[in-house]
DNA sequence: GTTGCGTTGCGACG
DNA sequence: CGTCGCAACGCAAC
């Protein structure tokens, strides 16, 4: 039998603190670092450090928000930071706000603070990687206990990559076969915490409340449509709810009927920026949904070229039209837009905007489209982010780059009337259904009723979509041929480069390719 | 070396 | 709505 924390605390000897430190895991629920925070501590400190890098206003960006972050993913993440303020006063707790450089700000909360213990989840974002670094260096100097725990993501990548040989699965079922069952579960997650140790003494260091857009330099009227997802646990939790309750809508889901123009009740469970910032935790999901599985009959079940030689373009001007809505493809230029205004998108919308920038039309380079994904979306992850681009790019994972999406028929064939282009495009709001996934063909006494005349009210397609990707296609076929007759040359140059990288890097260990590459010249 | 398959293509045809 | 040709890639298993 548990006993109350509250209990075991008044047991415990005075002095022992502890540092709990927010990153991503914006939740009370599966939460190893703060659990483990609380365990035979006095006192706990909850801290989320506003770091500059993501959250200082950039007048210059291409959309409202940071260098690094448009304003909706700004607005969820404080929103989440409120809605888990108070879930820990409810808790006898509170969350502690401070504004720095990370790693200078948490050094010095551990010079000030009696902390023994210092708690965060495990992120292998490179940012965070670099950032941990420091502070368990200042940590194990300081005699402080770390306790890292991989919680945001079902397994361990390193875990995986290990099984594996040292090397990162390179398609979807054999990452599966080696991924197998979470070990975690088979017994149940701990997700309720009756309470909190209370925030210790905090010294001189300036406590801030969650801070407000205002607060944080952004004028609100920046943007003209924000979001409709409100970030936060209770949110979350509430949202998982409503997902799962229907059980048959459960059971025969599958990702690629979804339909990418629903937007009034959109196709997926808009889970994913809750998860991004670990309002949700993947593990709690992953175990309601085998709890739904169990109780239905049937349900619906579940790379790398370092060298990159694909001769993508290099064209600003089809970038930003892309980015800014304007290429002249309602579709795309719908979708684009959803993603400025909401920060979300169903996953086959973000498909067909990334084949288009990339492989499929504007043959612009895929990082390109990644950073404005990156910026942009309210669930964007590093490491997903940079996998899905590679693989609709067909620079990794996925190699068929005969399979392009059509910028007018994939749209049509789930929306015929066109509600969604409507709805984000309202300047074509009033194009017949016949002409408005290709408006450029209506006549123009078409047009002129439906005011909007292409070329002055809407673009013109900056590409010919039929002879842009005939094209794409060829370049790619080159490319890929030019890879494959190379492929020995190339890798000798480039070991000798990567060797040296390695050496300064000094991580060979973490790197597959160069092995790999090592192995296919042995050979 | 050969074969089978790959998380989610398109368009024509019946 | 299902099937097929299109043109044909890389990876994994044998």
């Amino acid at each position: 039998m548990k006993l109350p924390l509250s209990l075991l605390n008044s047991t415990m000897p005075s002095g022992s603190g502890s540092l709990v430190w927010f990153r991503k895991g914006l939740r009370i629920h599966d939460n190893p670092a703060l659990e483990y925070a609380s365990r035979g501590s006095n006192y706990v400190y909850p801290l989320f450090v506003i770091d500059p890098h993501y959250m200082e206003p950039d007048p210059n960006a291409f959309s409202p928000g940071s260098t690094r972050a448009g304003i909706n993913r700004i607005h969820f993440l404080l929103e989440s930071l409120h809605d888990l303020d108070l879930n820990l006063k409810k808790l006898g707790s509170r969350l502690l706000v401070l504004k720095g450089e990370p790693s200078q700000v948490l050094i010095h909360c551990l010079k000030e603070w009696d902390v023994k213990k210092l708690c965060f989840e495990y992120d292998t974002d490179p940012y965070y990687q670099a950032l941990d670094n420091r502070v368990k260096n200042y940590a194990s100097t300081a005699g402080i206990e770390v306790f890292s725990p991989v919680s945001h993501t079902l397994f361990n990548p390193a875990d995986i990559i290990e099984k594996n040989g040292g090397r990162p699965p390179l398609n979807y079922q054999s990452f599966l076969k080696l991924a197998g069952e979470p070990p975690w579960a088979s017994s149940p997650l701990s997700v309720d915490l009756s309470s909190i140790p209370p925030v210790g003494d905090v010294g001189s260091c300036e406590i801030l409340q969650v801070p407000t857009l205002k607060e944080l330099g952004y004028v609100e009227k920046d943007q003209d449509e924000f979001t409709p997802f409100r970030g936060g646990e209770s949110e979350a939790l509430r949202r998982l709810r409503e997902s799962l309750s229907d059980k048959e809508w459960v059971a025969n889901f599958e990702k690629p009927k979804g339909d990418p123009s629903a937007y009034v009740k959109p196709a997926t469970t808009v889970l994913s920026p809750y998860l991004k910032f670990g309002c949700l935790s993947s593990r709690y999901f992953y175990q309601c949904l085998k709890d739904v599985y169990k109780n239905v009959k049937r349900h619906t079940s579940p790379p790398v070229s370092l060298v990159g030689q694909i001769p993508w373009n290099v064209d600003d001007k089809l970038l930003a039209a892309w980015r800014e809505a304007r290429t002249g493809y309602p579709w795309i230029d719908a979708i684009m837009v959803q993603l400025r205004k909401w920060g979300w998108m169903h996953h086959l919308a973000r498909h067909c905007v990334a084949c288009f920038l990339t492989r499929g039309d504007l043959f612009v380079h895929w990082e390109k489209g990644r950073d404005v994904f990156e910026r942009l979306l309210i669930d964007s992850d590093w490491a997903i982010n940079n996998g899905n681009w590679l693989w609709l790019s067909c620079s990794s994972f996925f190699y068929q780059y005969n399979r392009i999406y059509s910028p007018t028929s994939f749209g049509r064939k789930y929306d015929p009337n066109g509600n969604y282009i409507r709805h984000f495009l309202p300047v074509l709001k009033d194009m017949p259904k016949e002409y408005i996934y290709e408006p450029w063909t209506a006549p123009l006494s078409v047009q002129t009723k439906a005011k909007c005349i292409i070329g002055r009210d809407y673009p013109k397609p900056v590409v010919s979509h039929d002879s842009a990707s005939k094209e794409c296609r060829r370049k790619m076929r080159e490319a890929y041929a030019l890879n494959q007759k190379l492929k020995g040359l190339v890798s000798e140059e480039d070991l000798k480069k990567l060797g040296s990288k390695l050496d300064e890097d000094e991580d060979e260990g973490q790197e597959p390719n160069p092995r790999r590459k090592r192995q296919k010249l042995i050979n």
